[in-house]
DNA sequence: TATATTTTGTTGTCTTGACAACATGTTTAT
DNA sequence: ATAAACATGTTGTCAAGACAACAAAATATA
C-alpha cells in the first residue's frame, strides 16, 4: 500500500498560469494603447466598455460588473473623470449614490480605439478556433464559479 | 454584400475573463493564507515555490522565472527577507549580483502551508478532469506564446 | 419615533505591477 | 587602455487591488 504524495510546483499551478497569461495580455493591451498615443490603462478601458453596455449604474453596481471593489472603482472613475471620459450624476432620491455615464469624449475614445483593440484581440487569439475560444471561456467561467461565495 | 461589423463587449473579452479568474484565484489563496494565520501574499508564495525548485538564482533570473520584473522582485524579496524566509548571498565574481536561497524558515513555511494550498487547489480545480487541466494549461500557454517577443 | 444596522462612497495604508532614473559593476569596442 | 554599451539591482512615482476606518444617508428594528 503506497501513500499518495501530493506535490505541487509553480509551473503546474493553474493560478500561476492565470497570473502569467493575465499579466501578459494586460501588458500587451497597455502597450497597444500607448503605441496609439493614448494614456489609458486596461482597467480604465474595461470600465468604459462596461459603461457602453450599461450606463447609469451606481458605483457599486459598476464595480460588481467589472470585478472591482468600490474602493478601486472610486479611484478608476476619478481617473476617467479627470480625462473627461465619464460623468457622475447625483441620484435624486438616494443622496449617497451617483449614476455613472459616458461623456462624449468617452464615446469618442471607444470608437477611436476600436481598431487597435481588435488588432490586439487578433494577436491574443491567434491560432484559436471559435470553438477553442468558447471552451476557454467556459473553463474560466467554471473556475470563477468554483470560487463563488465564501 | 454585407459589411462585417466586428464588435466587442467586456463579457466576450478573453482578457477580461483572464483578469477575473486570476483575481478570484488570487483572492482565494490570500484568504487561505490568512485563515491559516500566515501573513503571506500569493506573489510571495510564488517566489518561495520557485526557489524551492531552483535556489541560487540571481534576482533577474528569479524574476524571469516568476514573470516579474526586477523592480518588483526586489521588493518582494525585501518582504521575504524581512520575514526571514530567504537569504541573499553576494556573488563572488560579479559584485553587482546576489544569489537567492531559501532560509530555514522559508522551508518550514513551504511545508506548513502545503495542506492548505492543496485544499485551495482542490477548490479551484473542482469539477475538472486531469484532461481538462492539461487543456487549460495548454490554452494558457498558447496565449502566453502568442504574446512573446515584441 | 428613536436606535441600530446596512449601504454608498471616500480616504489612507500596504503590496504589487509598470516605468523612469540612478549607481555600480561588467563587457565590448575602439 | 580608455570609452561606450550593457547588466544588475535600488529607489521613487503612479495606477490598481486588498483592506481598514470613516462619513453620510437610507433602511430595519424596537
Amino acid at each position: 500500500m503506497r501513500q499518495k504524495i501530493e506535490t505541487f510546483s509553480l509551473d503546474e499551478s493553474l493560478g500561476f498560469w492565470l497570473y502569467r497569461s493575465h499579466i501578459q495580455v494586460s501588458a500587451a493591451l497597455r502597450q497597444t494603447f500607448q503605441d496609439a498615443g493614448y494614456d489609458l490603462t486596461p482597467e480604465q478601458w474595461a470600465v468604459l466598455l462596461r459603461l457602453r453596455e450599461q450606463e447609469g449604474l451606481n458605483q457599486s453596481q459598476l464595480g460588481e460588473k467589472t470585478s472591482k471593489d468600490r474602493h478601486n472603482i472610486t479611484r478608476i472613475l476619478k481617473q476617467l473623470n479627470r480625462r473627461g471620459y465619464i460623468e457622475k450624476l447625483h441620484d435624486e432620491k438616494d443622496k449617497r449614490a451617483f449614476h455613472v455615464y459616458l461623456a462624449p469624449a468617452g464615446r469618442s475614445i471607444l470608437k477611436e480605439l476600436k481598431p487597435v483593440v481588435l488588432k490586439h484581440r487578433d494577436r491574443v487569439c491567434k491560432g484559436f478556433s471559435k470553438d477553442d475560444l468558447l471552451k476557454i471561456r467556459a473553463y474560466l467561467g467554471h473556475i470563477v464559479n468554483n470560487l463563488r461565495r465564501s
